[in-house]
DNA sequence: ATAATTTGGTTTATAAAATAAACTTGTTTA
DNA sequence: TAAACAAGTTTATTTTATAAACCAAATTAT
């Protein structure tokens, strides 16, 4: 009837970011920062817990001579967000 | 761009008793806990919640001689649900 | 009759999660 | 060269979700 909502896509922040990701398919910390209104810590931490699932992948290069996050969506957390989105329509379904 | 989600709704148990509530109208306590699998406990903590918010009602009866608690949805309740499901089309449009 | 079990929950304690504050490292700018 | 800024990370705090323990009344078994 309700099925499980993956608790890692269940969460404000790092919906959004998914979010994000899905449509960009690459984006920079300070960028997903301003979309999502996010604090740094709190990003970082969500990046992180995303990252460890394998959800995205972050690669750490430089611009210029900054330090500069970049974010991409893999396979699988694509795959994880479209159930994710599936699972959300049972709750959902009166409208 | 991301709309913040009702905390109170954004949570998989009680996002799944509103979503009851929305299509029965009314429901008794075991009902729920049968359609949403969850403990006693969670299910009443989560129902209090929802009832100090003001989105669902609920009323203490008697079945026979059996305590008997039914919840409603409220039209404050509704009003945030369909709030809520307008909020998270923001964070699922890429689908 | 009374002891054990079940029903219908509530209260309390614990585990997990979200979030922000404080900190770090390097880079510009005054 | 000192102050401010950028880009994050780490740590601490607060909140939240969840289950375990509990309670009262009713039913069932002995």
């Amino acid at each position: 009837m309700f099925p499980t909502l993956d608790p890692l896509l269940h969460s404000e922040l790092r919906l959004a970011v998914m979010s994000l990701l899905v449509s960009t398919e690459e984006a920079e910390f300070p960028y997903i920062k301003e979309q999502t209104e996010a604090t740094a810590g709190n990003l970082s931490v969500q990046i992180d817990k995303l990252s460890a699932a394998g959800y995205i992948e972050v690669e750490k290069t430089f611009k210029g001579k900054k330090p500069c996050t970049i974010c991409r969506i893999t396979p699988t957390g694509l795959k994880a967000f479209e159930e994710y989105v599936e699972a959300l329509k049972s709750y959902l379904n009166a409208h």
